[in-house]
DNA sequence: TCCCAGGTGTCGC
DNA sequence: GCGACACATGGG
């Protein structure tokens, strides 16, 4: 009966215009989510929930507001949307997901993650974030600065995160001192919230606007991968090889306080063969 | 066996 | 300041 706890719990149903749950969960922005059949498993804010979506309805077993606020589906996309249709190569992402939105995550889970991100795949990361979640919590949720603080490299390693344990455990370790340190960030500019960000280990330009974006709802970020480089080269510098930084300054530039929004877009176009 | 994956740190010039 | 190069790990 208690193992049966889903199926008996009351469930929400949340209209949503413009709201894509798959396309929103599996576009590499969050990597606790899991899953199940058609529906999506996971935690927001502690709370366990289970996801699916039907037509304009969107189904949750955790209250509407929540879900309404870490989806960010009180913003209005049009905007977003006006941007892709006139951006050539991207509009061909809408008819596929429109309705992709930018999730508002716990800022210390997307340092974490993003830390664990580099030079790896979503797959991995995906089987390190549930590793240390079962290994920390009991497959209850991802672990706090001072669960990892208390940990050591080696336990680290063992659950694959190679040679990013150090710097995983050191930035744990910081702010399981300083707690405050992450509301602090918050409250900075984009500039000065970047700097703070860079100075972790582990993090440079790229995960540095992953957290931003993702961990502080910074919309001005402009994440540059290998993805969003290949792709940006071939629809705005005829190909030619760019660097990384002037490709960060022409989207930000470009896109403004949609740059996070059109990364997003253009990331998962790119993943998918939407954008070639 | 080599290359790639949501890159970063380090070292030598 | 810039360009190699190493770095764990698993899949193709």
């Amino acid at each position: 009966m208690y193992g049966q706890a889903d199926d008996n719990m009351k469930t929400m149903r949340i209209s949503c215009k413009d709201f894509h749950l798959a396309a929103t969960i599996e576009s590499g922005q969050v990597f606790g989510f899991t899953k199940e059949g058609d529906a999506y498993e996971g935690r927001i804010a502690g709370k366990p929930v289970r996801l699916w979506q039907t037509e304009k309805v969107l189904h949750s077993t955790a209250e509407a507001g929540l879900i309404r606020d870490y989806f960010d589906l009180e913003r209005d996309l049009d905007p977003l949307f006006a941007i892709l249709q006139e951006e050539a190569g991207l509009s061909k992402t809408l008819p596929v997901f429109r309705g992709l939105r930018l999730i508002k995550q716990d800022s210390w889970e997307a340092i974490a993650c993003f830390i664990i991100s580099s030079n790896n795949n979503v797959k991995r990361i995906q089987g390190i974030w549930k590793n240390l979640s079962l290994y920390f919590c009991k497959g209850e949720g991802f672990p706090t600065p001072t669960q990892i603080a208390k940990s050591h490299e080696r336990i680290l390693r063992q659950l694959g995160l190679g040679y990013r344990a150090p710097f995983l455990l050191r930035t744990a370790q910081f702010l399981s001192t300083n707690p405050q340190y992450l509301e602090t960030i918050r409250a900075e500019e984009y500039g000065a919230a970047r700097e703070r960000v860079l100075a972790f280990p582990g993090i440079g330009p790229k995960v540095a606007d992953c957290a931003l974006l993702y961990g502080f709802q910074r919309l001005d970020a402009f994440p540059v991968d290998v993805w969003i480089l290949r792709v940006m080269r071939k629809l705005y510098f005829r190909n030619r090889s760019v660097p990384e930084e002037r490709v960060h300054a022409f989207g930000r530039k470009r896109w403004g306080s949609m740059a996070g929004y059109v990364q997003q877009y253009l990331f998962h176009g790119a993943r998918t063969g939407v954008i070639y």
